[in-house]
DNA sequence: AAGTCGAATGTGTACGTTCACATTAGTGTA
DNA sequence: TACACTAATGTGAACGTACACATTCGACTT
């Protein structure tokens, strides 16, 4: 409003002349050149702070190969998770000089991703972590011959893209391993879509469980993650008498499961114990509060990054230690808690 | 893996090359520049397709004034809803050609704030998207004297930045007269932070109807979104007998009050009724299940892009009808609906 | 038929940075 | 003191595009 002339940004050789140097030594100052006398590399740092001088990133990535953009590429389908993770990869990515460009995807068809996954490398990101963890998401990808370093949270990627040791397979597991130790032997999984990545994982986590346990699984019922589908499942399920238990893919669909059973005058946690997955804000709240397995998304997504700048940098993976899911104990597992 | 070497992306040279033209005249049609003939701009269209080419953004920002990102600032304290407003944001910003930055912030605080608009300028966007709705970051934004536009999704955000005719308070007082339809006369307001504009703006809404009913007010309550806070705040307020029913400023609140009236034995909705605002996807599933307000928060982000795409390019405003709030009537705020 | 005008296209240059190479200063060694 | 060698800095290009201007071409006027 107040009209007054902006001033054109300082470029690089403002700074240079400010600090009577070669706009080259202020290049490499930023780039952190070994060979800079300290005094001069102080002189210069002192313009750049004068000058209120910050490099400007298109020109930066015009000119040299390696640009500074990452992409992030999710499907919006409800995970819970994907943003916090979000969050502390763009933190670290942000720390390390890095901007974020993200796209998310409503409908993840493989045209879309491909299309998606070319923006980006059109873009001349750096590099692509991956938040869409369905299966098809990484053949698509690998068939795409992918120049560019891509990194996703989870595990069971396969192909060409590089992955991150996640747990969610440990996590499942933890859960339905409370159920056994409840006592309970006809435990259903209420499943995440097929194509999903984590669906499947946490399916090979209930699996294992089942397995060591020594107990005969029954065929898990496909959700689509939604409370809506698992307000369904729940009034199908009703009917049957065939199982004590159920794990839940997520808190989503085991709240509409429960919600559903509620309905059909089945009791949770008297006539059947559930358990989700995911312990998202309101699994505490509800009724009656949900136990499920907590995950720590933020240090999985930090773990991502971490993976992903390694391979940008061209340097071996990071190891890390795995991420312990916690179990949540609530009143959905806990047939004397519940009182109303 | 195949080591293949990659071919490097074909540039606006290589096109005029094959389309027999000189670059400019493809920069032209990139552009969409009148003065073309038809058969020039087939010509050239059918080379980009063949190199599959597709225009640097980074020499186009570098070269041009006007860069091609937009920004997204928010913050992660949630609020339902942000996501479904920057997948819309997104897609249409796409469309028009645009990328997009994103800047999530943990804390907002006004330092925060000021780093991350400036980390923005520095980046060149285009325009700012600011979904962080406290009332200060749009005094620290309005203090910067800054350059580029920024459009938001809420009214109430005052000084220089632009802002959207949202109905938050048209919402909230649908919520506040549905329960004043069903006779209650002493309605309390569990409010969202005093700083926040969505805070403030329900709790217009909810003053507004309570003065049209000619009702008296009570004090508000303060939380802070979280289903957490909302439990404590229902175990408080059980020992008041002064207000038959609570509008609360999110579901997540109004979901946690029912959890902290029921430890209390306080009986919803047959003691009070609880109606909360967003309609998060659990709020149909909880027990008893949840009454609130749904707004399309998809639209409202539309609305605030096409606002921001309009300043950007000197356009007058655009004129939108106002979003409808849906009331969405469930158990709640229905005594006679809860069998369990 | 020459002149005028606008449409269509081409040529130089700049944007701000990095890279490859060239140069100068600085230090030790013989 | 001269020599080599490294450290420190400087110079000329180039990245891919848009802008300002210059040019060519054709059609219409007089």
């Amino acid at each position: 409003m107040p009209g007054e002339a902006r001033a054109k940004p300082a470029s690089i050789r403002d700074v240079a002349r400010l600090a009577s140097v070669s706009y080259q030594t202020v290049s490499r100052v930023l780039n952190d050149h070994p060979s800079i006398r300290e005094d001069t590399r102080q002189r210069v740092l002192a313009a750049i702070r004068t000058l209120d001088y910050r490099p400007n990133q298109a020109a930066r990535a015009l000119a040299s190969a390696r640009p500074s953009v990452l992409g992030i590429l999710s499907t919006t389908v409800g995970e819970y998770g994907t943003t916090s993770a979000i969050v502390a990869i763009e933190q670290v990515a942000r720390e390390r000089g890095f901007s974020i460009s993200t796209l998310n995807l409503a409908a993840a068809s493989p045209e879309a991703i491909g299309e998606a996954v070319r923006q980006f490398e059109h873009e001349q990101v750096a590099g692509i972590i991956v938040l869409a963890p369905q299966v098809r998401v990484f053949n698509v990808i690998g068939g795409l011959g992918l120049r560019v370093p891509i990194a996703t949270l989870h595990t069971g990627a396969g192909g060409a893209a590089e992955t991150i040791a996640s747990d969610q397979r440990a996590g499942a597991r933890i859960a339905v391993e409370h159920l056994v130790s409840l006592g309970h032997r006809d435990i259903l999984h209420l499943a995440g879509p097929q194509d999903w990545i984590e669906a499947e994982s946490r399916m090979h986590g209930y699996l294992d469980a089942m397995f060591e346990a020594d107990l005969s699984t029954l065929p898990p019922i496909r959700g689509d993650w939604t409370a809506d589908f698992g307000h369904f499942a729940g009034r199908e399920l009703a009917g049957r008498r065939d199982f004590t238990a159920i794990f839940a893919a997520n808190d989503l669909m085991a709240i509409g499961l429960m919600h559903g059973f509620r309905d059909a005058g089945v009791r949770v946690p008297d006539d059947v114990c559930v358990i989700g997955f995911d312990d998202i804000p309101v699994a505490a709240h509800v009724w009656p509060t949900l136990s499920t397995v907590r995950m720590d998304f933020a240090d999985l997504g930090t773990r991502a990054i971490m993976h992903l700048l390694a391979a940008i940098a061209g340097e071996p993976a990071p190891q890390f230690a795995p991420v312990s899911p916690q179990l949540m104990v609530r009143q959905s597992t806990n047939p004397s808690a519940t009182r109303r």
